[in-house]
DNA sequence: TTAACGCGGAGTGATACAGTCCGCGTTATG
DNA sequence: CATAACGCGGACTGTATCACTCCGCGTTAA
């Protein structure tokens, strides 16, 4: 199983769907049916993005999601800390005191201060941290926009406003491509 | 879970005891009882590090391991990977393809190349792996070193040389404590 | 009133991790 | 030459996490 999970993978991907403002405000189920993903997944997701300010929710039907603030300002490590709560890259299991010559009673310089071998995990999470710091919602944007052709984002605005046009009309009506 | 499991962590530990070559030939039973850590547990950690080149193994009562080059030549990622196999920080599930405006045709701009969001984690992954390949064996045992009296290292030789001349003899006869 | 929304809690199946047990071939020692 | 400890590999167990689902609550526009 990898570290950083699917869950942020699901996060970001849907995230860059709220970065053009002409998106209005979807709902979870738009941008997970949007992406392909699972409707019932994305909604466990959502509210811990919101919760660490990354993004702003709207209650009752025409409710949704929409950016709590500019994408230039939404680091990924900030996204992965709020999805998965800054889990460590290592877990020290203190296995330093446990020397048989100690006899179960580790003297003190054996305890103090960090662990030679988690602190060298710490500098490398510190550098994967890092790296994640520097990336933002809106860098990773640029680089898929200089991919898409221009007509793309049209594209998806128009999916997301039918959509959104279609939560109270044509639930009522027919769908789209007939009965 | 952490990504850097106890099974490294118990491979550093148990490792560090082989970087003074006055240690001898230890099994990876004495290892393991040295540091106080479950000896059948680290018996399936060793083979990895003897089919990587860190370590080599010696057949037969009297056999054991000691290390395969100088400590200063072993980084920590290498004993990452030996151990765990160069397992990634992230798994990229290629959900870019299946956004909905393409309707199960990604085109080729949207699938080519690696997407933008594994691409972030790949140079996370590589901060945090270059970071684990500038420690090495030598450095880590340079910092416990220095916070330890001199005497500690001769004490634990003691524990290990008294071990391993027992091996054959003091099953036979009593043990070190009394019966 | 209805229907869709956000949100939280409980539950499920699969996988990985920590750890154990057993058996094989090898090798010094009594 | 038998023994005992060694390295090594395979099969196994229990637990925790992950991906995912289901249900019910309060909220809100049509």
């Amino acid at each position: 199983m990898a570290h950083i999970t699917a869950r942020v993978e699901y996060g970001i991907h849907c995230l860059l769907w709220l970065v053009d403002p002409a998106s209005g405000q979807p709902s979870s189920r738009d941008l997970a049916e949007l992406q392909g993903i699972s409707p019932s997944f994305l909604a466990k997701i959502f509210p811990r993005l919101e919760k660490a300010g990354i993004v702003q929710a709207a209650d009752g039907i025409r409710g949704g999601y929409r950016l709590a603030k500019p994408p230039s300002e939404i680091t990924v490590l900030e996204i992965v800390d709020a999805i998965e709560g800054h889990k460590p890259l290592f877990e020290c299991q203190e296995i330093r005191g446990r020397c048989a010559v100690f006899d179960n009673e580790p003297p003190d310089w054996a305890t103090t201060g960090v662990c030679g071998i988690h602190a060298v995990m710490l500098r490398a999470e510190k550098a994967m941290r890092e790296s994640l710091a520097q990336e933002t919602l809106a860098s990773i944007a640029a680089v898929v926009e200089r991919k898409a052709p221009n007509s793309f984002p049209v594209e998806v605005q128009g999916w997301l406003v039918e959509r959104v046009n279609g939560r109270t009309s044509s639930r009522s009506r027919k769908l789209p491509n007939g009965p």
